[in-house]
DNA sequence: GTGGTCTAGACCACG
DNA sequence: GTGGTCTAGACCACG
């Protein structure tokens, strides 16, 4: 469930940050759970507690959790659904980049667009559009 | 045409390698072109030079570009379309991450797909779908 | 009356304290008055009577309260109007970083001024000054 | 000038940031100007580097400074003066508690005021107001 | 038991 | 030389 693979040069607590954000939208963390301690995910996925520290901090931020110092985190409970500009044009780098790197590897619209509807789709896209 | 924004923490050298291959998919540098020489470049865009050779020699890695030492770097005459599994992987995993961030930042599907079919276009893409 | 709003991070034994200071500041609650027991505040909000009891402890120990042993807690009778210096310094000093937070969030000068004294105001300090 | 006391409880990455908003504030720390680098400056306040790169990233965060890796951090050039809804109560938050303690430490209103205004010019506010 | 802070020290990428 | 990441381990406040 917390398994994390050392993804090549994606720093450890990136992917924590990804895999529990995963998690929330395919609804195997509702709000208001509560999320392994630190040292409970730190030990799972054999890293430090600092690391995983520093992504349940960035989670926070983000609004994904909530920490109550003494007690956990917790996954939030209002949902996220702000829309950022700036972090849309972000993505949109982001995907821009993605379909530089697409073409190259010799894909096409098509299959990209498949594969787009797959994920979306798993992670519980369509309850929300 | 060479123009680099420092964007937020994306290396120079990985900005580099994504604008030659953009410019190579919109058919402004055309194969078995000469591209502006290291130092040439590096002046152009007020880098270090080592960066810009950094980006030459993974581009020719990638097989986008040649580079004949003493002559230039070349546009590469055979066009990109192998299919490399492992790079389809790890594209599908980018793909993967940019639906969580998008659906936390708002985005509908239908507004992800329109972007990416923009891109594409942009990219000349419709020219070998 | 003792309403705890779970703050951003601030431990709930200060919310108490200072609860109970702006209560007796109000007059809300009197000199001589009979404070809620720690079991019943520790009920009435919510929280373990360890905290409750700390935050007594605590105020007894700054001289708002008193704690008669199989009594209960009550509020001094003595005033609160001694000048501690190096109390007063550290004020001073919260009240510097304060305005740099205040300048920061684009607050002016009279901004501040006037919720200043909107607070002092309701703490009833018209009666002292 | 980087001088940190090491005060009462509070955490030394917090007094790096206010120590480094007030130089900014004051016009000690122009616009554009390197910091110090984290390794010099955790020489200077006798501190870990990640305790300043900690500091460091949280100015970044909240828009004070610039962190250019492998160049260094730069104070950001355009001036903070959003007007944040959020920030803002939280600061009058703050100051409703300090009016408290203040009254408790036997000030009045008008020495209260008068240390306000002196510390906003000091920062260098009457340039803004 | 929980998260927060901090140290000491290592290795790495970028330029 | 710079900041970024990470580990191992310590101590502390809160409840």
């Amino acid at each position: 469930m917390f398994q994390i693979d050392d993804m090549k040069n994606i720093p450890i607590y990136e992917q924590v940050i990804w895999k529990i954000k995963e998690l929330c939208l395919r609804g195997a963390l509702k709000p208001g759970e509560k999320l392994p301690s630190v040292r409970e995910l730190s030990g799972m996925i054999i890293a430090n507690p600092n690391t995983v520290s520093k992504a349940y901090q960035e989670l926070e931020r983000q609004g994904v959790i909530e920490i109550r110092p003494g007690k956990g985190a917790f996954v939030h409970a209002r949902p996220p659904d702000r829309a950022d500009a700036g972090k849309q044009e972000g993505i949109r780098e982001q995907l821009r980049r993605l379909v530089i790197e697409a073409i190259y590897a010799g894909l096409t619209l098509e299959e990209i667009k498949t594969w787009l509807e797959e994920e979306y789709a798993q992670l519980g896209g369509s309850q929300r559009a």
